[in-house]
RNA sequence: GGAGAGGUGGCUGAGUGGUCGAAAGCGCUUGACUCGAAAUCAAGUGUGCUCGAAAGGGUACCGUGGGUUCGAAUCCCACCCUCUCCGCCA
């Protein structure tokens, strides 16, 4: 949600994102409500000061003259009723107005009306080279007996499947890999000075998150919507997370956070559930596109003014770990028209996906500004004791199944096996993954 | 799931219909004292909306939402949450 008083002072501003991100908000109409919702207040409280001043003298009135003072305030109290109802109504309208007012873009944000606006920023390594004609993780996966999507379908349906035998190693050997990254100081601090980032190289806190969430903190989230999406579990009025990012955004809701413990970061481990209600047909094969998933996700509330600098930090954090895992992959600007409503800046990393012959999205980095903490009431005490709403980030660690595709790939070999990421032999226990059994 | 207790300002905690945005203590800020600190003393110290150039004013907020009343932290209803005990359970 935006501060209504930044959109009254930057009309033309709101007015140009909601066109560049193909929003469908009457900024007037809200303008115009709000003016209406001031006026109609001052009233209200015009005569709430003089109902308040009346009552004061009921106490102090004797007999007779008590009696006619009361009766004359239920007449002013009749007049107010109607009065109250016309201000919730307006109120309840104004507010759903200014929550579809989405954020306004970075300027620095390419401008285009869907993915074919995004921008490649910069890319490391080259796309894989093979001797042989690479594979899909489908068919390799199904070869080795580590992935089977047709017992699943079975099972569960479309888009689930089991990951089996050594594949599974390799999950935990990605996530055991990304926090050990993520709890040192010092190998944060190298990161960012290899970035050129004046940040404070404070730790990720693991998190183990609720995967089930309160609807009316995912909306504060402004992640509610679209609701078909979601899990939505009405008789106990629960959603399925579709990210950590749901539960760790809330972590600090309805808090005032003193500007010395800023950042705060958390590594929030969870899996991860979508609908995937509007993908019908599309990357029906394989384990990219999953109603469940397993994900790491970064999470962080810095002062305002930190709050590029923190998203440049998060995404040199994702180059850091797809580089260790050398695996071929491009840094994407995404442009208005493609990004999420409450982001004012975002990135993605498309990793190179030989069986695919294309990069595609394994990492994301939304950086939210004040758009989730003015709805989570999550504020920041400066030293000179001003109150403002902290910046939120939230990026991507590892989306551990289209990791595994990537590494499945970029890393196989001509005998039909798979070679274990030298970053990863020392978790996963081995150097080479074979068959299941 | 059953029984009970309870949710008040940064914290502890008083307040059961009016003078209560709310006692007191702690904390914090500023000043005095001090070479300095501690102790002590004095003053100040919530947030949203709104009017105002500002000073300041109005209004709302005592878990959330409704209701009763001229007037609600206080009474009534619903819901949420926390704690204790019992039951069940990985």
């Amino acid at each position: 949600m935006l501060d209504i008083h930044f959109i009254r002072e930057n009309i033309d501003l709101v007015k140009d994102a909601v066109v560049k991100k193909g929003a469908d908000v009457d900024i007037d109409q809200l303008l115009k409500l709000d003016d209406e919702r001031k006026k109609l207040r001052q009233e209200l409280d015009a005569k709430r000061a003089e109902q308040n001043r009346r009552s004061n003298e009921i106490q102090l009135a004797k007999g007779g003259e008590r009696e006619k003072v009361i009766e004359a305030m239920q007449h002013l109290k009749a007049g107010m009723a109607e009065e109250e109802e016309r201000y919730q109504e307006l109120l309840k309208e104004w507010t759903k107005l200014l929550l579809s007012v989405p954020n306004v873009p970075s300027p620095d944000t390419p401008v285009g009306p869907d993915e074919s606006g995004n921008v490649v920023v910069r890319k490391w390594g080259e796309p894989t080279k093979f001797d042989f004609k690479p594979k899909a993780h489908w068919d390799i996966g199904r070869e080795l007996g580590i992935i089977d999507t047709e017992r699943a379908g079975e099972v569960s349906g479309a888009r689930f499947a089991y990951l089996k035998g050594d594949l599974v190693l390799m999950q935990f050997a990605l996530i055991s890999l990304a926090l050990k990254v993520l709890t040192s100081r010092e190998e944060l601090a190298a990161i960012a000075e290899k970035a050129g980032l004046d940040i404070v190289p404070t730790p990720f806190v693991p998190v183990i998150p609720p995967v089930f969430m309160r609807s009316d903190v995912m909306g504060r989230m402004a992640r509610l919507q679209p609701i078909e999406e979601r899990y939505f579990f009405e008789k106990d009025d629960l959603v399925l997370v579709g990210s950590a990012e749901h539960t760790l955004g809330p972590l600090h809701m309805n808090e005032t956070i003193d500007e010395a413990q800023l950042p705060i970061r958390y590594a929030g481990y969870s899996t991860a559930f979508r609908r995937e209600a509007g993908a019908a047909g599309k990357d029906t094969r394989g384990i990219l596109r999953q109603h469940q998933f397993d994900k790491l996700e970064l999470e962080s509330f810095v002062r305002p003014e930190d709050g590029y600098r923190e998203q440049e930090f998060f995404v040199a954090i994702q180059e850091h770990l797809m580089q260790l895992l050398k695996l071929p992959y491009q840094v994407v600007a995404i442009c208005t028209g493609d990004m999420g409503k409450p982001d004012h800046r975002q990135f993605d990393i498309e990793t190179w996906m030989p069986g695919q012959d294309t990069y595609r999205e394994t990492q994301t980095s939304d950086y939210m500004g004040g758009y989730q903490s003015r709805r989570l009431n999550t504020r920041m005490r400066n030293k000179e004791g001003d109150l403002t709403h902290v910046h939120m980030n939230d990026a991507t660690a590892f989306a551990i199944g289209r990791t595994l595709i990537a590494v499945i790939e970029n890393y196989q070999q001509a005998d039909g096996t798979i070679k274990v990421p030298e970053a990863l032999v020392p978790y996963v226990g081995k150097d080479i993954i074979g068959a299941a059994r």
